[in-house]
DNA sequence: CATGAATGAGAGTTCATTCAT
DNA sequence: AATGAATGAACTCTCATTCAT
């Protein structure tokens, strides 16, 4: 008779929970988030959570493997455009900065992770950073074969770029505050978009790499 | 009846429990971190965490000023020697990274504490953090003037500094371990110590800051 | 498969610890009383207590609701029964001095209240109380209006009768003890139940209000 | 040589701390009340309350041993001025009042105590509120056996008394800011002053005793 | 698939009280 | 007489997690 009466469905929970959770662990970290308050927002009961992630930790990885699989997917794709190292450089630095910034609580998760070698999940965390460093590992290596990059390090470059976009779109509040309460004294680029930015950065690191040691 | 090894000794106290916060704190995060715990670390009953500290804020607070004040000073004191923007930028980085590689809590509680624009101590963060980066700027700014630093944005140079050493600290367990399990394909720079990894970056800085774009 | 004594009873849950807590404030004030002992006397798990009643003062708030609201439907029910001042008089006294006897905690809780102005939860205390004494009040005016009350203060005679009888009856075990005790000196009332009190009490009210003064 | 640099004045501190703590029982209760604030207030050190009372119960009993001392006093003495027993009982209720107006802690504390039979110091109010009452009591019995006074009870006239007074002194606050928020429609009595209370008292008590009943 | 009731452990914080100086 | 440091127990409240329906 299977009366069907209630669309009861349980991938939209899922992702429900999902979405929300992101949102939640970004803001709060790992400890401060709170499955009471999660169920919450995603307007389920509580047990809910449990019943389709296990626990808190399990949740978490979901999370984190969700969204280390978008960015890389979107780099990635972006990535299958170009052809030649240069190229492919600017793409992986301006489609990571425009993808973090349009979902903020990416570099706000990342950092965390990292600001603790990924206490909570190493594994996880791990294998998927792992595939985007080695893409952008590879483009490296392959413009310093073609003599187009010189004297390359790419984990101390790796983290020159996220780090630096990474701070910026996260310490934004921050900066527009100090701009605010602050004489002009500092700049603290509360005006920049970080379209800006990831061309500022992109030219820099083009001179960093471009040039050979005076 | 010389040595008088005091059993109620204030500062003694105090300075154990601020220590032994650090390590908590740049370890757990603000959230994760339990008094309980720190006050058997510290040996010390739990009452007096707030005996000395008022709450576990003020506490954080106290922990993040004094790592603040210690950097800073350590950078001032190292930028006094030099008398030149290029030298000066030097010293900064190298100054923050051998700081940074010898006392690892602070690029933890740094980046942790960035990851979400201070959301736990807004003002006293900004205001320790501020005075870091007015140096910074200031020798960028000054290198302008004289002509052998070009198409400078201080904020954004501070976290690509920062970040890049950071972030070097922070996930050295991660590389390596990453670089026990992997195949060779991807270097981590799992051996590379921090001095090295400075050196590094004051290189391709110099690159950065001295070419004017083509 | 009839009885179905349920385990999980919500409503069960909640009015133990209600009534439990009746008796805990009024034996041991709002301070004084422990949740943790609250939650031993209800057979329930300390948390229940918050997943009730939010926090302490939402749960004094409840017992303080429920048993105003109590008396007063028990006196308003009585009051309809009559239909002139003096005998809806007699009646409210009569009422609240056997309620007040059959429920100690009523006199104990609303002594320690109204002692600091209801310090915990003055609006509900407030909102709560007003209605007991608009209808007194009432009461007493329309005796005034029909020429059998004379030089009528609602508010100190609602104390006076207030007063008499709670006193009486928190003092009960104070007064037993003061008998046992003593020489004979000072009659404490000890024997006395409250119903002749009551009656006595009615007795006098009356001579204060029929004469006028000479 | 008896050095006496500093005027190091046991009874001055003494003093100070049974003042403070009348005033923070009143407005706390027993449980409510923290030797922390106390000390704080007293401008002393929180060791000194227990070398000086050995620990909360007993200055809880030498702050009720104080204030019921200092009330039997006052109507003590304005009992001697009297030689009849109508203007004794109008003393008895005209000083009291008047003592509770000018030190409302009387009132509360004393509330507060009987609301729950003297819960904490049974022993020490008990033996202290004896004097008072046996003082009003005798008023009463020489009345009645003068003829002057009839049907007297006089443990219920006694916390007649007591609550009418101690109710509408503790309640002020509540009043008053029931005929700010109220409508006119029920009088709260938040102008009258205690005297004309008193007045009012006495007038009705006295209508309650020379009568006989009808 | 979903709920609300229940749990036990632990959180941060305050308490009365004592010890050493 | 007075202090500040220390303690242990208790406090209110929140947590992640599970059970019964």
């Amino acid at each position: 008779m299977t009366k069907k009466v209630q669309k009861r469905d349980a991938e939209a929970s899922r992702r429900r929970i999902i979405e929300n959770a992101i949102a939640l662990f970004s803001k709060k970290g790992y400890a401060g988030a709170s499955m009471d308050e999660l169920a919450k927002m995603s307007d389920l009961n509580k047990a809910m959570i449990f019943y389709y992630f296990k626990n808190k930790k399990g949740l978490y990885e979901a999370v984190m493997h969700e969204i280390l699989q978008e960015i890389y997917e979107a780099i990635l794709a972006e990535n299958k455009l170009h052809d030649n190292p240069l190229e492919e450089l600017e793409g992986f630095i301006r489609t990571y900065a425009s993808f973090a910034c349009a979902h903020p609580y990416l570099p706000a998760l990342l950092l965390k992770e990292l600001s603790d070698s990924g206490a909570v999940i190493p594994e996880t965390l791990f294998a998927s950073m792992r595939k985007l460093f080695a893409l952008f590992s590879d483009i490296l290596r392959r413009g310093e074969a073609q003599g187009i990059f010189h004297d390359v390090i790419p984990m101390v470059l790796y983290f020159t770029v996220l780090g630096t976009l990474n701070l910026m779109v996260t310490t934004k509040p921050l900066r527009v505050k100090a701009a605010q309460l602050d004489d002009i004294e500092v700049d603290t680029c509360a005006e920049c978009d970080i379209d800006e930015i990831a061309d500022y950065l992109i030219r820099k690191i083009k001179l960093m790499l471009q040039q050979e040691e005076r």
